[in-house]
DNA sequence: TTGTACGCGTTATCAG
DNA sequence: CTGATAACGCGTACAA
């Protein structure tokens, strides 16, 4: 049989609830007698039960995940996932809620995160952009007691925060390569294309395309990035502009999450054959245009790995046991017509 | 609150005992009160607390992987992912341990499986070749209440089983639709090289290949499969003899999971320029090569989603919840250098 | 600063 | 066939 806290309180010579103590980090116990309970861990090789701890704890853990309040496609597959898991998680005394950021005015936002309190959630997991503020509210909830991981959306991290996302300049690097290699011998343009540069994201992507491109493919050029706003008329606008101005366009890189709306545009321009188009996560819109051929790679990270891991992260840092890396290393992935 | 057991004792005007023996289907309860409690469950909308449940057991899980006993930098892998997962799992009363088959002898193989008893194990995972004696030994493993799925090696399901893995002919014709884009306008042959063509797995990863070539890539000839029988004297002799019968050997696909002999084979072959070269599973050799430009893209499936994705199927099947199918999807992976 | 006693929601072991 | 009741391993008031 493993070691119990009762066989652990007799090997250290104490109480039970001197043990628990101990092992919860509470204030209140004579350094001499900690050591001595850390001493009898070590001895008799103890490990704590968590199904046992957490039953008794009484109230399971309560996550969050806040997220902006606008969105598109790529948002609503991580909602999806996120209630499925909530669902599922029930049984296992988890939750998974949502809070709605508000993405346009930081400091509203940094306020619905300063009124969050450890009563309420054990762990938030966060998806804002990388502001002043949003910076200053996770390091208060961290000293309120509630775990905070950043979540896809990359923010730089505080300390060495385990990131729940992928490398954005890896995903840029990934699409130019292949980018590249679609294309074979062809020369010519390349018009990217995104929601905005404001987006640490975005600027991380371009940085991993343009560096593929650059060093290996002297036949190809990268326009300057054009932004989109999540606008319709906007996109259309932009793309009108730039397909008027260079008429050697080989490739399109719709570099930002939410492709739907660009692809929608797109399909009232003509479509060259030959011409290759690569987007970025997995939706509706893309598994379609996947389908249909009207694009050649989508570069996607899986939410409902992002999701399962942001939970496996908190709970494991809420009961302050470490997280395996490797097992959280949300891939990129690469999506084509066979593999969707 | 939730309603527990309690509760829903009271509800059904039944006792805790007899609640549990309907909950967990023992028999001995008369056919009315079995009723009762299914209305009182559904009337209260009780739901099992599954934390307390294990806890209560005892016993938590204990998950086999049976595993061929020879291999290679694949199987090392997952033998790696299920000891991080034994672990990381101790704390939560989850064991998984590796049981090796003779993978020779299928009855060797059956007798092993046969002698495994519900009381060491709660579930296996069993990556064999599909054989009768397997497929007979699996049926009287779920007879004696061990609860079985296939891992990895695609055995044709019984029933509906969940199949922990991927769906090897639409990974073929991932590695052809990448060999085809990737060789661009360029014809010739393409060598294909597998361990055994006994294999179910390499049986459905050419049939996906080839449906993607010869529907849409008519200038591309598929060689018949080279079997290595993991053997590097005969693998390179194969090799040998196949470089000297074709001279336009455009494209390299290695069928099989485990790259590692056949990569250091090739590299005594002189290296054109503009070959394509694609592996599966991604292991320090197909890793490395693939940095080293050696190989073009790898096709894999994340050991460590292998591996927590069995378990939480067996640990669902155990419990009898059902898993969210979705959440269970092996995805198909496409690594190049730049997303390792 | 330390210890006692009870509760968490189930399962398991006895009787009846 | 059914019902009390004691574990299971830990957290937590509350008492000392």
């Amino acid at each position: 049989m493993r070691p119990t806290t009762k066989d652990l309180a007799k090997a250290a010579g104490v109480s039970l609830a001197t043990v628990d103590r101990v092992l919860n980090g509470r204030a209140g116990v004579r350094k001499k007698t900690v050591d001595a309970v850390y001493e009898a861990i070590e001895r008799i090789g103890f490990e704590r039960n968590q199904v046992a701890a957490t039953l008794a704890r009484q109230r399971g853990y309560r996550f969050g995940f806040a997220l902006p309040r606008h969105g598109d496609e790529f948002l609503e597959e991580i909602l999806k996932r996120i209630h499925e898991m909530d669902r599922a998680g029930r049984a296992e005394m988890l939750q998974a809620d949502v809070i709605r950021l508000d993405d346009q005015d930081p400091h509203r936002a940094a306020r619905t995160l300063s009124r969050l309190s450890p009563e309420d959630y054990d762990g938030i997991a966060i998806m804002a952009p990388e502001t002043p503020q949003i910076r200053d509210a996770l390091v208060r909830m961290q000293e309120r007691g509630i775990q905070t991981v950043p979540f896809v959306s990359n923010q730089k991290r505080l300390d060495d925060q385990t990131f729940v996302g992928i490398d954005n300049k890896a995903a840029g690097a990934t699409a130019g390569r292949l980018m590249a290699r679609f294309l074979g011998q062809r020369g010519g343009a390349i018009l990217v294309l995104t929601e905005s540069m404001q987006s640490r994201d975005s600027l991380e992507r371009r940085l991993g395309f343009d560096s593929v491109i650059t060093r290996d493919y002297p036949a190809l050029r990268v326009l300057p990035t054009l932004e989109s706003h999540a606008d319709p008329l906007r996109t259309a606008q932009v793309l009108r502009n730039a397909f008027a101005a260079h008429g050697d366009i080989a490739g399109l890189y719709l570099m930002g999450p939410e492709a739907r709306i660009p692809l929608e545009v797109l399909r009232s321009f003509p479509f060259p054959p030959g011409r290759v188009t690569i987007a970025h996560e997995r939706t509706p819109s893309t598994e379609q245009a996947l389908r249909d051929g009207e694009i050649d790679a989508v570069i996607s990270q899986d939410p409902g790995h992002l999701v399962r891991s942001a939970m496996r992260i908190m709970r494991a840092r809420c009961e302050n046991r470490s997280t395996l890396a490797s097992q959280e290393r949300i891939r990129i992935e690469v999506l084509i017509a066979e593999n969707i």
